[in-house]
DNA sequence: AATCTCATTTTGTGATCACATTTTCAGAAA
DNA sequence: TTTCTGAAAATGTGATCACAAAATGAGATT
């Protein structure tokens, strides 16, 4: 049972070995690390994380609730894999998901996160020109997690993660096969939407980045990649 | 440190006690047994289940990725305190998240099983006229379950089914405080619309049913019970 | 060469225990 | 009466172990 190596993660001091298992795994899932079937065992990972099984397994039981990972009936631990169909879900979801999130936060964004905003654009392009997928990625998270979570009561953040999570497998496979990252993106138009405070064209714009972007794969090309996983 | 009662649940052999542990507590979060605020420990639900902590200990952070739970920062586990703005952005999402749904089930839902949904339909209404609250409330999520899984794709369900955990002990105390069970629902209305694939009709009657429903306590009855909840 | 059998190994499960932190609360001090 | 103090109790954490089920793989059989 080969183990998937996992990216390091810094450990804050005062961290519990659960917090840390579970963030690592989290983020290993998040940017792609893991393949779609891919099977992983609880003491395997205690190994790779110098840690023992009861964390590691509580860890596991989290993700499988946030869909990441899914306990299977003869009690094997897998990554799920991904249908053309249930790419399609996935990707339908996050516009419903975060049409709405985009919508809600409009009135609580200041100038001053406005700003903070088109500094994060700025970094993902930063990271593309330097040519690191993963970085580029978890940039423009943060990009859309800064504006939903403007809303101060928001609670529809931890949804919205548990798709990108869903998502994470295929898109590992997607950066390995792609040479030149997509440089095409609705920022731009989501924040001149946000300065103007016009919530049905945040919600446009990021529903059409949504859809031009991961979701741009046709149902062909994401047969392709989910052979290429098998 | 008093443990809250949990209703019963069978277990079907088999089922690990994680799993049963799991099934028990969600089941009682989401019928409201569980009071806003309420603090529980992992020894004492480990002897209401009569077992150990382990299991229950994974049981309990499965349910925090769900937002049922949360472990505060001094490693107490309580239930989430609810405001109204929180309840309002809980309402807002379930309606975002359902009528969504919905729509995407439409296409899926053969004659039979709209058959199907009125027969629960109607238990509701039996389930209301024996004055039996829990039931009633089971029986109403089984009516908007058996809608959206007709979607054999989705994805939506676990997220639904995280904001009907969130929304559980608020519903818990409105229970408690309603001598008559209101009867007032879209069902008949969306029934309609599923007969006819109309999409629109569909989400706007759930959407409806919704608001009208649980979704209909303004923001000073909200208060009011959550008031009730300290 | 393909399939079957069975012993060995691997793996998930759940109970237990030691440890450190937090909470509780009785008694002293102000 | 209120506040403070410190010892005892309660609690979450994580490592370990025994057990049962599943997977593995070598050797036998067809």
């Amino acid at each position: 049972m080969k183990t998937p190596s996992l990216p390091l993660l810094e450990r804050p001091e005062g961290m519990t070995t659960h917090d840390y298992a579970f963030a690592r795994l989290r983020q290993a899932i998040m940017v792609g690390s893991f393949r779609p079937g891919t099977s992983v065992t609880i003491r395997g990972l205690a190994e790779a994380l110098e840690s023992s099984p009861t964390p590691v397994r509580e860890a596991l039981r989290q993700l499988t609730s946030i869909g990441a990972l899914q306990f299977l009936e003869n009690r094997r631990i897998v990554v799920p894999r991904i249908t053309p169909a249930r790419f399609e879900e996935l990707i339908s979801l996050r516009i419903a998901l975060e049409s709405h999130a985009a919508r809600r936060a409009v009135a609580h964004l200041s100038e001053r996160q406005i700003e903070r905003i088109v500094a994060i654009d700025d970094s993902i392009e930063d990271e593309i020109r330097r040519g690191d997928q993963a970085a580029a990625l978890i940039a423009n998270q943060a990009f859309h997690r800064t504006i939903y979570t403007a809303n101060p009561d928001q609670i529809v953040m931890p949804l919205i993660e548990s798709v990108w999570l869903q998502l994470g497998p295929i898109l590992g496979i997607a950066m390995e096969h792609v040479t030149e990252l997509y440089v095409v993106d609705r920022h731009r138009e989501a924040i001149e939407a946000l300065r103007r405070r016009d919530e049905d064209a945040v919600a446009d714009a990021i529903a059409a980045d949504i859809r031009e972007g991961i979701g741009g794969f046709d149902q062909q090309a994401v047969a392709r990649l989910l052979k290429l996983a098998a």
